[in-house]
DNA sequence: CGCAGGATTGTTGTATGCAATTTTGCCAAA
DNA sequence: TTTGGCAAAATTGCATACAACAATCCTGCG
């Protein structure tokens, strides 16, 4: 028995230590919001608050410019960074456009119908799960997981390192991941009918990569991430709503009421 | 005086002092080869030969990290990474795509004619350049100078933040930018006729996007791109022409003579 | 002669002190 | 009241010292 395709170069993008502990605690303020966007990082106050010193924090902060959520500061220094609709709409649109590639070419890189296994298993864990008849809650955090699963293993078929670090650095703003903006229709009454839709689709993606039709493959996938856009217009909507998603302290409603700034 | 505008859009990505010549020149050496893929960066060293110090040169390696040149080691420290021909391809492969969406969006969000002003200045700079009944040589400086402008100009269209990460992440590799290839061919005798090819490809993007055709626009961008993968593959097969290419000694041949192994 | 254990050396990770630059606050002058 | 400049304070950036960890080599024992 055979776990499938190891990683072709296990490259340890770990952090250890001191630096380690920075990057989770400070990311997590960040994508909480209890370090506000627009308001600047000092270092100091923040690594005594994170009980770490300045270098470990300052190399934790440098990691989180890369990852787009500190921007630098032309005196030195860095903000947080908000994102406007716009800019979680492209960032999806992205994604759309880095998955449709992966699937395009887990199509046209497939060897053996066996590779396919992995794949259809997370299709498979999902499918009880959105059926319209099934009684009951959804069981979204099943789902979610088994989701994000699927979209692993799909940019696992690609076989492309190089498209597997963008598709990182694409999903490194939050808002942005496969399974983001799921929970916002936790509520909603027709949330299973917008499941089963995705479900649809992930199927569908299967079927194109299994008989090899790249262009296929790829337009399904795209047209996957436009869900996600669908219901970042729904959310966008409704404040609450907004709070639930990963990194939504982040993104800028322009004024809905008033302009909010403070700083702290 | 609270009048504040809220961007925060001018993003300084850029380091100052001994961070920057640190950076600046260790990428140099990287891309050189005189730092080998392989090796082991030892900070004290080289902290000593870029005439930094330890801190400033750590940050350095972080950010070179993040753009693709290093990979960290498990038990500390980082490694200079190489690439082998197929990771080549799907970086050139992937910045097709990108710029693909760039096309795409420049269609779908162009306001006025008037906008597509710069890209046509930039078409129109190469255009006696790559007249195949133009006499001489082919003034490669120019070309180059003109198409990477092209590019960027192209990339201004699409009208996001988010896409220009992406793009500017996938550029970091130095062989996936648009020109990396173009002087391989700089000798050969059909160099004109490629690049005649080229700028045809250049002159209907442009058609397209003033057209608004969205996806014509795309798979322009596409099929451009895979005019540089031609190019990687002849450059693969002569060791001195690999060597002229911007990241050349970064690249693995699996061996010497023409081997080639098939990415797919 | 081989292997194991330990000391030693070298390297990275962390902390802190210092210098330089930016920002802020204040006061004076128009 | 506003503006200009200057000084003080705070913050970032840099350098170095120290600590922890890993690899290596030597030595002693089996």
């Amino acid at each position: 028995m055979i776990d499938h395709a190891p990683p072709i170069q296990p490259l340890p993008k770990v952090r250890q230590g001191q630096q380690l502990k920075a990057l989770l605690r400070l990311r997590e303020l960040l994508l909480s919001g209890e370090v506000a966007p627009g308001e600047r990082v000092a270092e100091i106050p923040l690594a005594a608050r994170l009980a770490v010193s300045r270098t470990p924090l300052r190399l934790a902060l440098v990691t989180l410019e890369h990852e787009g959520l500190l921007a630098m500061l032309p005196g030195g220094g860095f903000v947080v960074r908000d994102f406007d609709p716009a800019d979680i709409a492209d960032a999806i649109e992205l994604r759309g456009v880095l998955e449709g590639t992966a699937a395009r070419l887990a199509a046209e890189r497939l060897t053996s119908p066996k590779a396919l296994a992995p794949l259809l298993a997370s299709v498979e864990v999902m499918e009880p799960l959105v059926r319209i008849a099934h009684p009951g809650l959804v069981d979204f955090e099943a789902y979610v997981a088994a989701n994000e699963t699927f979209h692993a293993r799909l940019l696992d078929l690609a076989k492309s390192p190089m498209l597997r670090r963008a598709m990182e650095q694409a999903m490194a703003l939050p808002f942005a991941s496969p399974s983001s903006f799921v929970l916002t229709q936790a509520d909603r009454p027709e949330s299973r009918e917008i499941l089963f839709l995705a479900q649809a689709q992930h199927r569908a993606i299967l079927q194109a990569i299994e008989r090899r039709e790249g262009a296929r493959a790829e337009a399904l996938a795209r047209e996957h991430a436009q869900l996600a856009k669908q219901n970042l217009q729904l959310a966008l909507g409704d404040t609450e709503l907004l709070a639930t998603v990963p990194g939504g302290a982040l993104i800028r409603r322009d004024s809905p009421v008033g302009k909010r700034r403070h700083a702290s």
